[in-house]
DNA sequence: AGCACGCCGACT
DNA sequence: GTCGGCGTGCTC
């Protein structure tokens, strides 16, 4: 007689990932057990006690806890993300909590030092948006403000009634603006040292902090997506800040959207969840007026300062300084710097040539493993993809051999290297090249911050979510290549930026400038600028449903890599097939083509994309299509299943 | 993801 | 001859 008891355990590895094992004694759901899985050994956790299988299962070596670590709500969200987004069980837990922190040891941990409360008054506006919250079950609220019009101190007076009530509170912002500025200042407002997460900490330190928030012994968890996912004790009220961005999307295995998993999450939990943003998602404004959504709109900076008005330069009527930027800009720099005022200069575009040609036959130079130009970077002396980073040290032409190369177009680096002539020591570069830690970004930002330069030039990464108190002017120089995106969103993409960007100038009693310089100043999107709020929504959601793009529809992108092209697009040919015969009226397939990228890393890459208004049959699409992808794939060939897609290239 | 197995190239 | 390269397959 079998007198053992079996249960399901799900495991952090990129597989199914839950096994059937067998235990003596009784084991909770949601405790965490140590289980041997092949020559390895794990810690996985019971999702489910379930009967004898009819193969022999492996004992489970030890149970990790006393009481259950996760919640029936924890593990429902798991399966919740797994079924929206066609990913097995065992990559969403891989891709949400590794294995090395699944197995942390819940062991006592130092206390978390006070810090000294500064008090806050709200404004009417404010107050009355804190009493709309219910903070006893779920609603998800929407605070649309620019920067500085105080939605950070509504999130903190619902943070404070959440934590009276002996529950955590849990912030989340992208990766980029977890400043110690921010930390420090959230701290100063709720009287208590945040615990953070991030993946630039330590293993120790994130160990403890997941041990602090999991137990309970930290009230406020501040952190960037992958925060979500630790296992609060009491969680009680989820914030997320500039909700729109695209950073939130994750680009592997659940590729999910930070956003919608936090409103998933605060609605299985019943807890109330606030989104923030200066410029919402058009997602997020049609959830709003759908009523799925709660808006509030803060109008008003507190302090005195205007909003910028927003200036279209067209580069065909001006002269271009240094090749580089329209000469009202290059006036706006002499004299933010003869004044000693501070200014921002936007270019999506990082390196010093963005793209080399052969001087002899005029080939563009590209990457041996990447359908994609190559750059340069002067100050690191190289020649470079900016995709997979391979370096060319003697680049030769692929079609005549030639070794000579012509650099053409401008990043970053030149623009910096142009205004450090003009302007010695005056300017200040942050890009991803620039800053490839922490600490550079922190200490580049501090500079700016002490106004030790006048001018700072960066890519998009300084759009977002950064704090630059003196900036009286902002220039942004690349705009056109986002206009010309074959995105649905790029119009959405150029307009939160610039709206975001010109909330960066004239803040703290200055009033400020924006110039944009552009070659198509006729395009539509500029005469939306300077009139903001709901009109370019209005404009865009008409677009949207008449092409029956999101939040009309849904969209999910199928990626087959492989390093053989033929046999990756015959297997892609062969999933199409299979699609087309099996799938409902309302959905529909796109025809195969080459991903954006469509050699990437050696790696061929194709694409299909799936567009459907039912949610549930393009997930019944999507597992068909594993599903025929796993029958006919060759040898280390992946298909990568991106729901709601944020990148469209 | 790991870890083993297995099938080819180049080394004492 | 065998050491080790990584392509392939499996983990209850």
């Amino acid at each position: 007689m079998d007198n053992n008891n079996y249960y399901n355990i799900l495991l952090s590895v990129p597989t199914e990932g839950v096994y059937t094992y067998c235990y003596q004694g009784l084991i909770e759901i949601g405790q965490r057990v140590v289980v041997p899985f092949g020559k390895r050994t794990l810690t996985g956790i019971v999702i489910e006690k379930t009967t004898s299988q009819d193969f022999e299962c492996k004992e489970i070596l030890m149970v990790y806890d006393e009481k259950p670590l996760f919640s029936y709500t924890y593990i429902n969200f798991l399966k919740q993300i797994s079924s929206y987004y066609a990913c097995p069980l065992g990559l969403v837990l891989h891709g949400l909590i590794s294995e090395k922190l699944l197995n942390t040891e819940l062991f006592e941990t130092e206390d978390i030092p006070p810090c000294n409360q500064v008090n806050i008054t709200l404004t009417e506006n404010q107050k009355e948006i804190v009493e709309s919250i219910n903070i006893e079950k779920y609603s998800c609220h929407l605070i649309k403000g620019i920067t500085g019009s105080g939605k950070t101190e509504i999130y903190q007076e619902v943070a404070k009634k959440v934590m009276a009530k002996g529950k955590q509170v849990l912030y989340i912002v992208p990766e980029i603006s977890l400043t110690p500025q921010l930390i420090k200042r959230m701290g100063q407002r709720l009287g208590i040292t945040p615990s953070v997460f991030h993946y630039k900490l330590t293993d120790k330190a994130r160990k403890k902090n997941f041990i602090d928030f999991a137990t309970g012994k930290s009230q406020f968890m501040l952190g960037a997506r992958s925060a979500l996912f630790i296992p609060a004790k009491n969680i009680g009220l989820i914030i997320v800040d500039e909700e729109h961005e695209s950073s939130y999307k994750q680009d592997e295995s659940p590729a999910y959207n930070l956003r919608d998993m936090a409103v998933l999450y605060g609605n299985l939990l019943n807890i109330p969840v606030i989104l923030g943003s200066a410029t919402p998602s058009i997602e997020s404004l049609y959830n709003a007026s759908i009523n799925k959504y709660i808006l509030h709109q803060l109008n008003d900076r507190p302090n005195s300062a205007t909003l910028p008005e927003i200036n279209i330069i067209d580069i065909k009527q001006h002269e271009l300084i240094g090749s580089l930027i329209a000469e009202p800009i290059y006036n706006e720099l002499c004299s933010v710097v003869k004044n000693d005022q501070q200014a921002i200069l936007l270019l999506n575009r990082l390196g010093y040539a963005t793209y080399l040609y052969c001087q002899q036959c005029g080939q563009v130079a590209t990457c041996l493993n990447c359908s994609v130009g190559l750059i340069t970077s002067k100050s690191k002396q190289k020649t470079f993809c900016r995709y997979c980073d391979t370096e060319y040290h003697k680049l030769t032409c692929s079609a005549c051999g030639s070794s000579l190369f012509k650099e053409y177009g401008a990043g970053t680096e030149k623009v910096e290297e142009f205004l450090e002539n003009m302007f010695p020591n005056k300017v200040i570069r942050i890009d991803t090249q620039s800053t490839s830690s922490f600490k550079t970004l922190d200490k580049n930002l501090k500079k700016f911050e002490n106004k030790e330069a006048n001018i700072l030039i960066g890519t998009q990464i300084i759009a977002k979510g950064l704090h630059f108190p003196n900036v009286t002017f902002v220039g942004v120089l690349g705009i056109d290549n986002i206009i010309a995106l074959p995105d649905f969103r790029a119009m959405e993409k150029v307009y939160q930026l610039l709206v975001q960007v010109a909330g960066r100038a004239g803040r703290e009693h200055l009033s400020g400038k924006v110039f944009i310089q552009t070659s198509n100043p006729e395009t539509f999107i500029f005469e939306m600028i300077n009139n903001p709020d709901l009109e370019f929504y209005n404009w865009e959601i008409k677009r949207r449903k008449v092409t029956a793009y999101p939040p009309f529809t849904k969209l999910a992108r199928l990626i087959f890599s492989y390093i053989n092209q033929e046999e990756c697009y015959l297997v892609a040919k062969i999933v199409y097939n299979n699609l087309k015969n099996i799938c409902s009226s309302n959905v529909k397939i796109y025809s195969i083509k080459d991903a954006f990228l469509s050699k990437l890393q050696n790696k061929y890459r194709y694409e299909i994309l799936i567009k459907s208004t039912s949610n549930s049959e393009l997930n019944k699409t999507l597992i068909y299509a594993q599903q025929t992808f796993n029958k006919h794939k060759k040898g280390a060939m992946r298909l990568k299943i991106d729901k709601d897609p944020y990148f469209m290239m």
